[in-house]
DNA sequence: TTCCCTCCCCTC
DNA sequence: AGGGGAGGGAAG
């Protein structure tokens, strides 16, 4: 009887593919194993073994796999469950998935490279230039991957010529498979048995006589071993104990004196410190915790509204501990922007080595070792602090899980699929552990707010700041009335120009907030109107004065700056718009004497460019800082007194249905930054619409009054939570195609769900990189079944790709898109 | 995603 | 005519 498995490989692709596999294979073959897989005409990938069964597939013959790669699964299968649910509810393969969930270490590839026959006779005049030109590369380089030969030939169809030579016998083709993964080894030394009797030593010693630092090396290395007998000692500690070079060392190996040998290290290594039991709760957290607590009997997901400063972090750490102390894992999910050192080295300093973090920066060797931690359940990974991507991690009896600022967007993922939302799959994920989660917040997202109010999450308020430090006084700036009185500044209101210097003058510490980087988005010609345009995007180029140059934030298409319109030729040219740089350059003009700093995407880009900043203005080293939506999250600044938002109504003015909601959010979380210790902050909040509702409810600090308004707006236009949404985007070359093929999907879609298909429509940059995009919108209520829905949706979509004139245009679904 | 095939354009 | 790029279909 024949056997074969299924195999999901990481590719966008729906179906699981059929290999089979001998009997002994599929004796050792789990799900969740890897295996190295045929797949197309040459290449191999990395699939996970979803079945092992014996159902022939008889419209097909499956191919034999290649390898097998794990001696045990490296996905368990609850990951499994868990990705098929993601693939389902986010409308993706779970190829996709896949590539998401796990290391890219883990997935090797194979790669096709080329060589020359041994002994390979060639007549050259039956080589082609191209032919040749390969032939030649390869006598100077022993093996040629495909990428270098399209580089070589400066071509992109290589394969025929290869094959060509294949053919005439002159090059092999071979197929080479990386593995990615490679551990980190250490040399570490040993004396060599010889030496070891006590005989043997004073032999050796006497035979070193003549070489003091040797000698010196082999007397480190007793006392060494003395203090602490088995513990293997790494070739450099010994180098810096005895303070000699290592090539001392090295000819002592070479004498056969020491034994030099390889050892696996973690490149997760835990820094030390001290770990101290959790702080003390004050009784306003106390009694939350109590809630929280009485919550998880009734319900598995609770939601936290803790103002800003009110010590949630300490709540979370106290359920941690509880939840460790059983031995279950926790994962403590984190927006990208807000994973600092800070948060970091406080859960450090409770729980020790405890504490395993998962980072986009990390490298992918790093990746793997959190993953392989995870999977072992190892002691070392008993609280995960991670970002959007952790929720993929192989959780053993995970007990916990945490998303702190659960209103950020940057939980959900944009591009590429699987388009989810960390949020969402987390309490997914937690109902599939049967773990408890814990949602917290300062500005609740309306959806989740609304969850806990129709009783499918608890509700836990904490109102009060740590330490009672009062709330800071929000004060609201007409700019459109200073502008009148000629009280402005370039983009300075008086109040705040004033503000600052109070605060500068008290040796406090100032923040600005402007919601776009950049020196001055738009360049504008006086005379004609016109601004220079991207060629490839239909967005104007933005003006960034530190390398004078106009650049498109979307494709990276950049010119110098011109002195001239370029449309009339007039020289006259104004900026409109400010962003983070000008912000920072009018302050140095207005406060030369103090120090100022900026904080952006510009200022960030390195690895540490951001703790740089962070550091230097926690040291008091900038008195201003400058930054965008950044600087809000869960920075604990002590010295800061005042903050000033520099134009609210950008924010305000957003073309998107939660524009008003995230301006809420976004302002809250900026004021929060101020007055963190007794005194109390200040805010000024500079505006041309100072009795716009959500301003006013900024002010107040007014969360609920901000939730039921927008709540009624969403009801209203039929928005989430109410309705929920997928938006499918098109994607062409072609305008008119791209435009054809939108109203015929929207067309269809209509048949199904009627006035709840919106669109299409262009989106803000119609544009982008040459191709052109167009938005439908279909809006699900409540009533409506989700996967009937997705089902009809899908039909279309088949129906869609089966139109010839259509098929150059790319389709991608977004479900619940932020 | 990769690869192969077909079709069509451009150059010689 | 033929190289070469673009576009579509299939992959177990």
């Amino acid at each position: 009887m024949p056997h074969f498995i299924n195999v999901i490989l990481p590719l966008p692709l729906e179906k699981h593919f059929t290999y089979s596999v001998s009997a002994g294979e599929a004796e050792f073959l789990q799900p969740g194993m890897r295996v190295a897989v045929p797949f197309g005409k040459s290449k191999i990938y990395t699939g996970i073994v979803s079945a092992v069964h014996q159902e022939d597939p008889k419209i097909y013959e499956a191919k034999p796999i290649e390898q097998i790669l794990d001696k045990t699964p490296i996905v368990t299968a609850a990951q499994l469950a868990f990705w098929k649910w993601l693939a389902s509810y986010y409308m993706c393969a779970e190829g996709e998935v896949l590539r998401a969930a796990i290391p890219s270490a883990f997935l090797l590839e194979s790669e096709t490279i080329v060589q020359l026959m041994k002994d390979v006779e060639v007549e050259e005049e039956e080589l082609t230039d191209d032919e040749y030109l390969l032939y030649e590369a390869l006598q100077r380089q022993s093996s040629l991957k495909i990428n270098e030969i399209i580089q070589l030939l400066d071509k992109k169809t290589v394969l025929p010529v290869i094959n060509s030579l294949v053919e005439k016998k002159v090059v092999v083709v071979n197929q080479e498979i990386y593995e990615q993964y490679r551990p980190k080894m250490e040399k570490y030394v040993r004396l060599d048995p010889k030496h070891a009797s006590e005989e043997g030593m004073h032999q050796l010693l006497d035979e070193l006589n003549r070489a003091p630092k040797q000698r010196q090396v082999i007397f480190t290395l007793f006392s060494l071993s003395a203090k602490d007998k088995d513990k293997p000692l790494k070739l450099k500690t010994l180098a810096k104990e005895s303070r000699v070079s290592t090539n001392i060392i090295k000819s002592l190996v070479q004498k056969g004196v020491l034994e030099e040998y390889d050892r696996q290290t973690d490149r997760l290594q835990y820094g030390g410190g001290e770990v101290s039991g959790s702080m003390e709760l004050n009784e306003y957290q106390e009694q939350a915790l109590q809630e929280i607590r009485a919550a998880y009997e009734e319900e598995r997901v609770c939601l936290l509204h803790g103002i800003t400063s009110s010590g949630k972090t300490e709540i979370y750490v106290k359920l941690i501990e509880e939840m460790v102390a059983t031995g279950k894992q926790v994962l403590y999910l984190l927006p990208e922007i807000a994973l600092t050192a800070q948060l970091i080295s406080r859960l450090q300093a409770y729980f020790g080595e405890k504490v395993i973090v998962y980072h986009s920066k990390y490298s992918v060797n790093e990746r793997v070792e959190v993953y392989q931690n995870v999977l072992n359940n190892s002691s070392k990974a008993k609280v995960i602090v991670g970002v959007r991507s952790s929720v993929f991690l192989p959780f053993h009896d995970l007990g916990l899980i945490v998303v702190d600022e659960e209103h950020e967007s940057t939980f959900k993922q944009y591009d590429p699929a699987p388009r989810y939302h960390a949020r969402d799959a987390a309490v997914v994920l937690g109902h599939m552990h049967n773990a408890r989660v814990l949602l917290g917040s300062a500005t609740p997202a309306l959806e989740s707010y609304f969850n806990s109010e129709h009783s499918k999450y608890s509700l836990v308020n904490l109102n009060r700041r740590y330490g009672n430090v009062l709330l800071p006084e929000i004060e609201v700036v007409d700019i459109k009335e200073k502008h009148r009185k000629r009280r402005m500044t370039g983009h300075f209101s008086d109040r705040l120009v004033e503000e600052i210097r109070e605060t500068l003058a008290e040796k406090e510490q100032v923040i600005l907030f402007q919601n776009r980087r950049g020196f001055s988005p738009i360049l504008e010609c006086n005379t004609c109107g016109h601004s220079p345009q991207c060629p490839n995007c239909d967005v104007s180029l933005t003006y960034h004065s530190h390398n004078n140059q106009l650049r498109c934030h979307y494709c990276g298409y950049n010119m110098a700056l011109q002195k001239k319109c370029m449309a009339c030729g007039s020289p006259e040219l104004s900026t409109k718009g400010f962003g983070t740089e000008k912000v920072e350059t009018e302050l140095k003009a207005l406060f030369p004497d103090h120090k100022i700093g900026r904080m952006d995407l510009d200022t960030t880009r390195g690895k540490h460019g951001y703790e740089k900043i962070i550091t230097a203005f926690e040291e008091g080293e900038i008195e201003i800082l400058v930054g965008t939506q950044m600087l809000t999250k869960g920075l604990d600044f002590r010295n800061v007194r005042l903050v000033g938002i520099m134009n609210a109504d950008t924010l305000l003015n957003f073309p998107d249905f939660r524009a008003h909601e995230r301006s809420f959010q976004l302002m809250l979380q900026v004021a929060g930054r101020a007055g963190r210790t007794e005194k109390r902050g200040k805010v000024l909040i500079q505006t041309y619409n100072p009795h716009h509702q959500i301003v006013q409810q900024v002010s107040m600090n007014n969360y609920a009054d901000m939730y039921k308004e927008q709540l009624e707006e969403r009801r209203q236009y039929k928005y989430p939570p109410f309705y929920r949404l997928i938006r499918l985007t098109l994607r062409g070359r072609d305008y008119s195609r791209v435009n054809e093929g939108a109203d015929w999907l929207a067309t269809s879609l209509k048949n199904s769900f009627y006035e709840n298909v919106l669109g299409p429509e262009f989106p803000p940059v119609g544009r982008i990189r040459n191709e052109y995009y167009k938005n439908i919108l279909i809006k699900i209520p409540q009533k409506q079944s989700l996967g009937k829905t997705k089902g009809l949706i899908e039909k279309v979509l088949q129906s869609f790709k089966a139109v010839g004139a259509f098929r150059s245009i790319r389709v991608v679904v977004n479900v619940d898109p932020y």
